[in-house]
RNA sequence: GGGGGAAUGUCCCGAGCGGCAAAGGGGGCGGACUGUAAAUCCGCUGGCUUAGCCUUCGCAGGUUCGAGUCCUGCUUCCCCCA
């Protein structure tokens, strides 16, 4: 791995430096490019839901220190691989998304680049691409002769997102075979369009990503390099980006602000350190003192790691105010009136709504029957007030003075009801 | 083409003599303890207008007072033989 070298750019000095880096087909190759300030680089997305989530932040991250250090990113859209979808790291064949989806989402995820990169047409300026440009327009006869005569089944038999299907006797379709194929066009493709040498990515893409510098050396692109980061896991072994309540995503109509810094504020402490250097920019003689700090110290480190990735990707003034929000709530234990809010028709309110169907609208249990257990179980509470009767009745007597009702479930989830 | 297996609580794994809202895990949620952490312990983990009612065991029928469990057909997956 990279323990050995002592890379002369910026680039893989950071990378290296804050445990970007898992793979690298050539560290050399890819820090003389990085130095020269000519490196040109692609991650791949696919448009598999409507909003990027947390496990999408490292490499997003990664385009952005290519963009601070002097080289170009390009985030690739994969409106055309998505199309055909990526088996690497499934166990089971992807449902297909219809081609509307597909567009639906590529909408919703194009606008967390802007947060986090600079587009333009300058040297160093990001550019948005997209792989359904050249993919949707493949003749099938043209690409097997100029393309898939370059590829080796036999070669293609022994990757291990193949082989894991074939090892297990899982069904693995035509389609997705040729997904590496795409990919590795994608590369070569884009080498064209952009001069991009290098394609980055999670350490899953790694089969695919030297499929595509095989290709191109075999098409004349001259040399390419792949870099993967590791596959994030949190300590407690659980892969990052999933809660209950679904996964942790970017877009904040997806996921409010204030539930996004919450996120990073729960941090375990032995991610502390990790995340802050993976995700936020804090010079590293700072990360250092803020991961060294004991007991309950840390928890400034982890207030730290929420304020610095939320205003990456939300703003100064958004993290801002979502610590308000939570020092008000915790530390203080008054009603931040910024908490996230349901509106509801005042006539609902009036003609006394159930507390179990509150907690309900509050999208804070899925069901009255789980409101049902959890208050047998002490976990709800209305104005913070421990909730013992399911069969009480909101009134106006329940608003507080800002004219709304908190409703709270566990310590740390927390709702206004706001009749309107 | 022939023979043999499998599909279970819509998060996952997985038991289930004809009386079953269905054992047990994992995960998740809540409580206690803490520091909005981890670990540990306890509770919960189909829906509803909850002394009751309704819907669940691949799909569709059948036998039965009663079917996840038995029978028939179908779908999908796996194994063996050709």
């Amino acid at each position: 791995m990279s323990t050995d070298f002592q890379p002369k750019s910026d680039f893989l000095a950071i990378l290296k430096e804050r445990g970007y880096i898992h793979q690298c087909s050539d560290f050399a190759g890819v820090d003389d490019k990085a130095k020269a300030g000519e490196l040109i680089a692609y991650i791949g997305f696919d448009a598999t839901a409507s909003s990027l989530h947390i496990g999408s932040l490292l490499q997003i991250m990664m385009l952005r220190w290519l963009q601070k250090t002097g080289g170009k990113p390009i985030p690739l859209m994969g409106g055309g691989t998505t199309q055909v979808g990526d088996p690497s790291g499934r166990d089971e064949s992807r449902k297909l998304l219809t081609l509307d989806q597909i567009e639906a989402n590529k909408t919703g995820i194009r606008q967390v680049f802007t947060k986090f990169l600079t587009f333009g047409d300058g040297k160093t300026d990001a550019v948005m691409s997209d792989n359904a440009e050249w993919l949707t327009a493949l003749n099938y006869i043209h690409f097997l002769r100029d393309v898939g005569r370059h590829f080796s089944v036999n070669r293609m038999l022994s990757m291990d997102s193949v082989k894991m299907r074939l090892d297990r006797e899982q069904e693995l379709s035509f389609i997705e075979f040729n997904y590496m194929c795409l990919q590795s066009y994608d590369f070569v493709e884009l080498n064209k369009r952009y001069g991009i040498t290098l394609q980055m990515g999670g350490s899953d893409q790694w089969g695919n990503i030297v499929m595509g510098i095989d290709l191109g050396r075999r098409m004349g692109t001259g040399q390419l390099y792949g870099l993967t980061s590791p596959l994030l896991t949190t300590a407690s072994g659980a892969k990052m980006g999933k809660t209950a309540s679904g996964a942790v995503w970017l877009n904040s109509d997806m996921l409010p602000v204030y539930d996004y810094w919450q996120y990073w504020r729960n941090t375990e402490d032995a991610d502390v350190g990790r995340f802050l250097r993976l995700f936020t920019e804090l010079p590293m003689d700072e990360i250092h003192r803020l991961e060294n700090l004991g007991g309950a110290e840390i928890n400034e480190a982890k207030k730290m790691l929420a304020n610095e990735a939320t205003a990456m990707l939300h703003g100064r003034e958004g993290a801002d105010h979502a610590a308000e929000t939570a020092r008000k709530t915790f530390e203080e234990g008054v009603l931040s009136i910024a908490l996230p809010t349901i509106e509801l028709p005042l006539a609902d309110y009036a003609s006394g709504m159930g507390v179990l169907s509150a907690f309900v609208k509050a999208g804070l249990v899925a069901s009255t029957g789980e409101a049902r257990r959890q208050i047998k179980g002490g976990g709800l509470r209305l104005n913070d007030a421990v909730v013992t009767d399911e069969r009480a009745t909101l009134s106006a007597s329940d608003l507080t003075s800002e004219g709304v009702v908190k409703l709270s479930m566990g310590k740390k989830k927390h709702v206004l009801l706001k009749p309107v």
